[in-house]
RNA sequence: GGACUCGUAGCUCAGUGGUAGAGCGCUUCGUUGACAUCGAAGAGGCCAGAGGUUCGAUACCUCUCGGGUCCACCA
C-alpha cells in the first residue's frame, strides 16, 4: 500500500466491479424489503453542473437500505426540458446567424434531437464518477416511446374525466420566444414605466400603457368613489388618437381610487386584471397585439408597429392633440419577464389546455395533511400548502416543437377528438375526415408531474438480455433459437425480456422452454474473444489435451444454454411491472427549488392516475452557492463542473464534503478547504488501513485471523479496559450513525465518524494499543475497523470498498455487506433494566 | 403586501433547556516505521439586540435590526 492514498487508481475499478457484481440492482437483495428512490431527472441538455452532486444524500440513503437488506432501487433518468433546450438550442442557432423559423417541425425536432442526444452520455458518466449506485439496466428518459404512450394515456383520461378542457383565455405570452407561459415561468423586474395621465372625454386615467387603448372596452371607477358617481352605467364620449369614440363607463370594487386618478381603463383582452373584470361585465374582447409583438389592424396607423414603439408613437400624437394632461416619468412597477430571455411578457388571449385543478390540489393538500407523505425538513411544508392553495388552473400547452406533442386533433368543424397518441381517422361528432394535429407540445413538468409513475410502469421485473441487432431480427421472426448466458440460472419456464443491445429497446419476450449447464472456454483471437460450450468438464480438457494445453478452468466458466419461445412485444404490457413493488416509492429527495414546479405536480398527478401517493416521504436539500455564497448560472459563468473536483479530490471527499457541517435543506457556499479537510480524512483512513495490515502481517503472516466480528464476539474477546471500552464506544457509534441516518442528520452521523474515526480510534486507541499488540488486541482493532469502514460506507463509497477488498480477499464486496448491528440485548439485562 | 430562512471563533458552518463545537486560518513544539494530506499543546465567542417564559435561554415565545430566498402582483 502506498503511503498517499490515490483515488484515481481505485475509483473507476471499483465503480466496475459494483456494476459487475450486478449490486445496484434491486436483485442484490431479493427477498428484502422494497426500498425505492426515483433520481430527480436532471435535463438531458446540458451536462450537470456542482449542486447535482447533492444527489449523495440519495447515495447515502440506497447504500444504507441495501446494506441493511432492502431489496433497493435508485432509477435514473433524464428529462427533455422542454422550453429549456430549446431555448438554449435556439441561442445556438442564433450564433449561427440562423432561426427556428428557417426549418420546419420535424427537421427542427431531429436537430435537437441530436443535440440532446450528444449531452446524455454525459451526464451517465458524472453520475457514475461520483460513485452514485444507479440501477442504470432500468434507465429511462422523458422522450422514450413506452414513457410517452403512458403520458398520452393520461392526458386523454383526464381529458375524458373532464379534467382538461380547452379555453380561450389569456396567457403569459413571450412574443420573442413565440410560446406561453405558466405562471412560474413568469419573473418580475421593477422598471421604469412612465404613467401617462390621459383624457378620456370628461374623465382623465392614469395608464402605463397607453397602446393598448385601442382595446378597450370601458373605463372603471370605484362603486364607492364620490367623484365620478355621475358616470357610473353611462357611455362617455372620447377622443382617441384614431377618432372620436363612445366608451362605457363601469363601478367594480377592484379600483383603487386612491391609484392614479381613480379611473382605470379596461382592456379585456390584455391584461389579467381587465380581462376578470370583463368576465363580470360582459365586456366584449378586443385584441390589439398580435403574437409575433406587432399591433394588429385594431390600431389604425399604428398597426405593424412594435409595442415599445407603438407606445412611443401613440404618445407623440396625444401630446400633439392636448389629450395627455401630465406624465409621471419615475414610476416604478414591476414589469413580468420571460424568464428565459428576460423580454417583457405580454398577456395576451389564446385557446389552450388547462387542466382543471381544483380536485387535484385537494387532494395534495389532503395527503400531506394526513401524513401519507412526509415532508423534511418540515417548515417546506408551509410552502407546499401556501402554493397549492393559490393553485390556478394549469396551462399545459407550449408553442414549441420539442416535448411531447399534444395527441389532440381538430376538425373543420371546430370539434376536438383527444386520443391515447394514435391518429384519428375521423371527428367522432360530425364524422368529418379533415383533421389537423394540434401544434403545442406538452409543459415539460406533465409529463415529468408522472415520472415515479412512468418510470416504474415501463419497467420490467423480469431479467434482461441483450441480443445484437441480427439475433434479434431471427428472434422477431419468430424462430426459436438456442443462447448461451453467462450470468443467469434459468428453469425451464421462466421468463426473460429481449432486449436490443444496440438501441436498447426491448422488442418481446420469451419462455425457457428448454434449459441446459455447460462449460465454456473462453478463446481469445485477435482482439476478439469467441466462446466455446463443452456438456462437461472432461470434454474440455480433453479439448485442450489436444491442442496441447493445460487445462486451467476458472470456476466462472460455468454457462447456460437455454432456448427460448418467443412472444411479442404486446404483451409485455400484461407483465409485471416494478410498479407493483415499488409504487409508492419510499423518498422523493430533491432540492427544495423545484418544490412547485415538480414535488405538487408528482403528488397532484399521481395521486389522480394510482390513487395512490406517489411517494411516501420528501426530503430536500438545499442549492450548493459559489464561493462567494453567489448562485451559480451559466449567465455569471460561476459554474463547477462536478468532474474537475472529482479529479482533484476524489469522489469521495466531494460527497463527504457536502454533507459534513451542512444542515439538511440548508444551502451552502462552495469551500475548498473542506474539500481538503475531507480528503486528508480519506488519507487518514488509508493509513490506519495500512497500520492495521502491516500489523497483521507482522503477528501472523500465514493464519487466517477473521477479517470482521460481530460486537457480540467482540464484547467475548474483550480483557483490557480500554478494549472494552473501545467495543463499547464502537457500539455506541453504531447507533448513533444509525439514528442519524435513519432521522435525515446526514451531516450528524458524518461529523460523528469522522470525529471517531481520526480522533478516537486513530488518535487515541492505536496508539495505545500499537505498544501491546498480539493476536487478541489485534483481532479487536481490526474488526473494529472494519465496523467503522461499513458505517462509512454510505458516504465514502469508493475508500472504503477498497480497503474493505484489501482486508476480506475474497470475493465479497462491502457494498453488499449487513449493515453494523449492536449487540443484542440480552433479557436478563433488559430486565434488570426495567426492575430499576 | 404575504411567507420562509439565516445572524454562533478571523473565514465557512454544525449544535444543544444546564461548563460553547468542527473544518480552514493563527501561535508554540515535535523527522526514527500507519499517516507532515501528520501528531501534541494553545490563543480566539456577552451564540445580532431588547423583552418574556424558566431554578437556569445561545436554544422556546414576542418584538427590533440586519442578510438571503420564495410567492402575490400594482392599473
Amino acid at each position: 500500500m502506498n503511503k498517499v492514498y490515490n483515488h484515481k487508481e481505485v475509483e473507476d475499478k471499483i465503480y466496475k466491479k459494483w456494476e459487475e457484481s450486478g449490486s445496484f440492482a434491486p436483485e442484490a437483495n431479493p427477498k428484502g424489503n422494497p426500498f425505492s428512490i426515483i433520481l430527480p431527472p436532471p435535463n438531458a441538455n446540458a451536462p450537470l453542473h456542482f449542486g447535482h452532486a447533492m444527489y449523495t444524500v440519495e447515495d447515502i440513503l440506497i447504500r444504507y437500505h441495501r446494506m441493511k437488506g432492502d431489496k433497493s432501487l435508485w432509477l435514473p433518468g433524464t428529462d427533455h426540458a422542454g422550453i429549456e433546450t430549446q431555448f438554449v438550442f435556439e441561442k445556438k442557432l442564433k450564433e449561427e446567424g440562423k432561426s427556428r423559423l428557417d426549418y420546419d417541425r420535424e427537421t427542427l425536432y431531429k436537430m435537437i434531437e441530436n443535440y440532446v442526444n450528444e449531452n446524455r452520455g454525459g451526464i451517465e458518466r458524472q453520475l457514475r464518477r461520483l460513485g452514485f449506485s444507479l440501477d442504470w439496466s432500468r434507465q429511462k428518459y422523458t422522450l422514450d416511446p413506452d414513457i410517452v404512450r403512458l403520458v398520452y394515456k393520461t392526458f386523454k383520461k383526464m381529458y375524458d374525466d373532464g379534467l382538461i378542457y380547452r379555453d380561450y383565455r389569456l396567457v403569459n405570452y413571450c412574443t420573442y420566444d413565440g410560446t406561453s407561459f405558466s405562471d412560474l415561468e413568469v419573473i418580475y423586474e421593477e422598471r421604469k414605466n412612465p404613467l401617462y395621465y390621459i383624457k378620456y372625454g370628461p374623465l382623465v386615467l392614469a395608464t402605463t400603457r397607453p397602446e393598448t387603448k385601442f382595446g378597450d372596452t370601458a373605463v372603471a371607477v370605484n362603486p364607492a368613489d364620490k367623484r365620478y358617481k355621475e358616470y357610473i352605467g353611462k357611455e362617455i364620449e372620447i377622443e382617441t388618437v384614431i377618432g372620436k369614440a363612445k366608451i362605457k363607463v363601469i363601478a367594480d370594487v377592484f379600483v383603487d381610487p386612491s391609484f392614479g386618478t381613480g379611473v382605470v381603463k379596461i382592456t379585456p383582452a390584455h391584461d389579467f386584471q381587465d380581462f376578470d373584470v370583463g368576465k363580470r361585465h360582459n365586456l366584449p374582447l378586443v385584441q390589439v397585439i398580435n403574437y409575433d409583438g406587432k399591433m394588429n389592424e385594431k390600431a389604425g396607423k399604428f398597426s405593424g408597429l412594435y409595442i415599445k414603439q407603438a407606445r412611443t408613437e401613440v404618445v407623440e400624437e396625444m401630446k400633439k392633440k392636448g389629450m395627455l394632461e401630465k406624465i409621471d416619468e419615475s414610476y416604478i412597477n414591476r414589469t413580468p419577464l420571460c424568464y428565459k430571455c428576460k423580454n417583457p411578457i405580454e398577456s395576451l388571449p389564446l385557446e389552450q389546455w388547462f387542466v382543471k385543478v381544483e380536485g387535484l390540489k385537494k387532494g395534495a393538500i389532503k395527503v400531506v395533511k394526513e401524513g401519507k407523505i412526509k415532508i423534511y425538513p418540515k417548515n417546506f411544508e408551509s410552502i407546499y400548502f401556501q402554493w397549492l392553495e393559490g393553485l390556478e388552473d394549469w396551462n399545459i400547452s407550449r408553442q414549441i416543437v420539442w416535448g411531447i406533442r399534444i395527441p389532440a386533433w381538430k376538425c373543420e368543424n371546430s370539434h376536438w377528438i383527444v386520443t391515447e397518441g394514435e391518429t384519428p381517422k375521423k371527428c367522432a361528432k360530425c364524422t368529418s375526415k379533415k383533421l389537423t394535429q394540434d401544434t403545442d407540445t406538452f409543459d415539460t413538468w406533465f409529463s415529468s408531474g408522472q415520472w415515479p409513475y412512468v418510470t416504474l410502469k415501463t419497467n420490467y421485473s423480469l431479467p434482461k438480455m441483450g441480443f445484437d441487432e441480427d439475433v434479434a431480427d431471427q428472434v422477431l421472426k419468430g424462430k426459436t433459437k438456442t443462447y448461451r448466458l453467462r450470468d443467469h440460472n434459468f428453469k425451464v419456464g421462466d421468463k426473460v425480456l429481449f432486449k436490443n443491445t444496440q438501441t436498447g429497446e426491448l422488442f418481446g419476450y420469451g419462455i425457457v422452454k428448454e434449459a441446459e449447464e455447460t462449460i465454456i472456454e473462453k478463446i481469445n483471437y485477435k482482439d476478439e474473444s469467441h466462446f466455446k460450450t463443452y456438456k462437461s468438464l472432461d470434454e474440455l480438457i480433453k479439448a485442450l489435451k489436444l491442442r496441447n494445453q493445460n487445462a486451467k478452468v476458472n470456476p466462472k466458466t460455468k454457462a447456460y444454454s437455454y432456448s427460448y419461445e418467443f412472444r411479442p412485444l404486446e404483451e409485455l404490457e400484461n407483465i409485471e411491472t416494478l410498479f407493483e413493488t415499488f409504487y409508492p416509492t419510499s423518498i422523493m429527495e430533491t432540492a427544495y427549488d423545484i418544490l412547485k414546479a415538480w414535488v405538487t405536480r408528482m403528488v397532484m398527478l399521481g395521486i389522480y392516475i394510482t390513487g395512490e401517493v406517489p411517494f411516501k416521504q420528501v426530503l430536500f436539500h438545499g442549492l450548493v452557492k459559489d464561493p462567494y455564497g453567489k448562485k451559480m448560472s451559466k449567465s455569471k459563468g460561476n459554474v463547477v463542473d462536478p468532474l474537475e473536483l472529482v479529479d482533484e479530490y476524489g469522489a469521495d471527499s466531494i460527497r463527504f464534503a457536502l454533507i459534513y457541517g451542512n444542515a439538511t435543506g440548508n444551502d451552502q457556499a462552495l469551500f475548498y478547504g473542506k474539500l481538503q479537510a475531507a480528503r486528508n480524512f480519506s488519507n487518514k483512513l488509508w493509513n490506519i488501513a495500512r497500520f492495521i495490515s502491516m500489523k497483521r502481517e507482522a503477528l501472523n503472516p500465514k493464519s487466517q485471523i477473521p477479517n470482521s466480528l460481530t460486537i457480540e464476539q467482540l464484547n467475548n474477546l474483550a480483557i483490557e479496559k480500554v478494549d472494552k471500552e473501545m467495543v463499547d464506544k464502537v457500539e455506541e457509534l453504531i447507533e448513533k450513525t444509525t439514528r442519524h441516518i435513519e432521522k435525515f442528520e446526514f451531516n450528524l452521523a458524518a461529523e460523528g465518524l469522522y470525529e471517531f474515526i481520526w480522533h478516537e480510534f486513530a488518535d487515541k486507541y492505536i496508539e495505545d494499543v500499537k505498544k501491546r499488540i498480539n493476536e487478541n488486541s489485534f483481532l479487536i482493532l481490526n474488526s473494529c475497523f472494519m465496523i467503522q469502514l461499513a458505517l462509512l460506507h454510505p458516504f465514502m463509497p469508493f475508500i472504503t470498498e477498497e480497503i474493505f477488498g484489501k482486508f476480506s480477499g475474497n470475493n465479497r464486496l462491502l457494498i453488499t455487506e449487513p449493515w453494523p448491528l449492536q449487540a443484542q440485548k440480552s433479557t436478563e439485562k433488559s430486565t434488570e433494566n426495567t426492575e430499576n
